[in-house]
DNA sequence: TTGTATGCGTTATCAA
DNA sequence: TTGATAACGCATACAA
């Protein structure tokens, strides 16, 4: 007889519990508790009793090794402090519920390996398919996991656009963004941006240059700072910025919190936003609008993008190709104080 | 022949497989996969690179399937939107990590009945344990699995003090942030609370109770008021005070969030924080410090409560017993700018 | 040191 | 309509 490793430390009540108790067999029992309609009415009363008295609840584990499938994604998330994310996993949730999906949340907490760790629990079927909200794992093991395996990028992208991903268009709204402060009479406008590594800022910062060009303004690489995405690197950025001889008279921050770093830096250097300083950010995090200044940003459909993502990643577990590997979604300018033009 | 229902999209790699091409029999291959110290290194050598040549991958679902367990452990989060929990999951996948559990976070998103059917995943054996972060299940179900089952709850609690837990002393926190407003001057002191479901907020309704009694200021029921414990419930809660003709002079919000948005409302009405009102938080999340004026609040040990929920439930799953089942630590408070006495 | 054979709990095929 | 039994992929007791 072979037994596990540790002792359980509870029995499990098993088929071969009911239909002993019950008086039949375990096939019997498997297809009353999956409620399938071949089994006679007074028989399947009987064993449900059973069922019940016995507290039985199929080993989830056992379907699964049986089905191959555990009905069950991953959605590696990089940071969940990071209100950002917040919604796209509701959307992500609701259309993961809406097909009989189980969604688990996989902190990467920003450690690189977990991303590496969650692949690895697709290639061991341990989950159907992933949603990454990061794009940070070694680009050629993702692009040789996406050539075999149900896997969706949202938000984060790479170069390749063959790896099915959803996203909004980061140049174009950066360019948007930046237009708009140009339109306000800016001219000196900074850029505060994060890790170059990731094509997201890169999107961004092309979008900023593209607009300053257009526009007749010349780039000044002094006002281009990296640091990163949170409100200390925002904070530290600015002070950065603050000690320059040629002044800015508008930022714009490729994320909310290293806008609201930002501003509270130049708040503390005695600056008034907007009447000093206007300060644009990008995301649309929950607290931007509660900030003060509120903050004017650019929002991101994010219970959308969600939502289609999992839509994406279900065709994919099925079986079935995607007809566009990319999608990209609208975003939107919300104008609030930040910027000194309140709508109303 | 068996076959699955569904087609699975790729095919599997398998120890047979390896077994046949390496000219070895399935244990021998088993044994190389999990470094197995009898192996003899030529062998060991020879299966390695087998392994390797078909990038096989031991499929974890049949492991879990002969362990009887998943090492996997549930964490539920009420909203994960809150970054007052973020911590607290550091805390738990930090040791979890060290003790080679895998972590998975159910945002329940404050849809009631996902607790429960987490918990159904733990009676279902695929996970090992549970820590809940919320105690909205229906509090029978909950006693009735806590006592066959490990789990932990953490923040939140049960007037039952048998089911494990982990918290801080939330009436005294809330008596101890109460005297400190007395302390400064006070003695109309209005509190902001939520669902009185929660015992969570009725603990600390019962401290700001106990502070004014010792203190001999007279209960008035007017200004406790009950809402969402979300921004606009704290924005709302304090509108609906600053109609009272008997102003008051601070408050006591029973979690952060509550309190930002009641100094919004305060701001809106044309009121000074701390000038005119004094308020005061609980919880302390990550956006108090950034907030103006920064709140003053009660700070819980949000990464050791994680930790030590975690070490509690390893504890359950060894099947060991727990000398206490409730732990109660530390709380701090954090003077900051938004009660008009800042610590320098 | 390696191989054979069994069981984990379930579902599904086939026979009764 | 029900029952016996063979898989799913792995780990291990036991035999060789």
């Amino acid at each position: 007889m072979t037994r596990p490793a540790r002792e359980k430390a509870f029995a499990m009540i098993t088929v071969k519990d009911v239909a002993k108790a019950a008086g039949v067999s375990i096939a019997t029992v498997s297809r009353v508790a999956r409620n399938e309609d071949i089994v006679k009415p007074t028989m399947r009363e009987h064993v449900r009793r059973v069922i019940k008295e016995l507290n039985y609840q199929p080993n989830a584990l056992a379907r699964q090794m049986r089905a191959q499938s555990t009905r069950t994604v991953v959605i590696i998330v990089p940071d969940i402090g990071n209100t950002f994310f917040h919604e796209i996993l509701v959307g992500i949730q609701t259309c993961a519920e809406e097909n009989g999906y189980q969604t688990l949340i996989a902190n990467m907490d920003n450690k690189q390996d977990i991303e590496n760790r969650y692949f690895n629990a697709l290639l061991q079927r341990q989950m159907d398919g992933v949603i990454s909200l990061s794009a940070n794992a070694a680009r050629n093991l993702m692009e040789r996991i996406a050539k075999r395996y149900p896997i969706v990028i949202a938000c984060q992208y790479l170069d390749n656009k063959r790896i099915p991903n959803i996203t909004i268009d980061n140049l174009g709204a950066a360019k948007y963004v930046t237009e708009y402060l140009i339109g306000l009479g800016h001219r000196r406008i900074a850029h505060l941006t994060s890790d170059p590594e990731k094509l997201l800022y890169r999107d961004r910062l092309a979008g900023y240059k593209a607009a300053l060009s257009e526009h007749g303004i010349g780039l000044d690489r002094k006002i281009i700072r990296g640091d990163k995405p949170s409100f200390e690197g925002g904070f530290r950025q600015m002070n950065e910025l603050l000690r320059l001889t040629k002044s800015v008279t508008a930022v714009f921050a490729a994320g909310d919190t290293m806008a609201i770093g930002a501003i509270k830096a130049l708040q503390k250097a005695g600056k008034r936003v907007p009447g000093d300083v206007s300060v644009a950010g990008f995301d649309d995090i929950e607290f931007s609008s509660i900030f003060e200044p509120s903050l004017t940003t650019i929002r991101q459909p994010k219970y959308s993008i969600g939502y289609s993502a999992m839509g994406k990643l279900i065709k994919l577990m099925n079986g079935r190709k995607l007809d566009m590997s990319q999608e990209i979604l609208d975003f939107e300018l919300i104008v609030r104080d930040s910027c000194g033009a309140r709508k109303r």
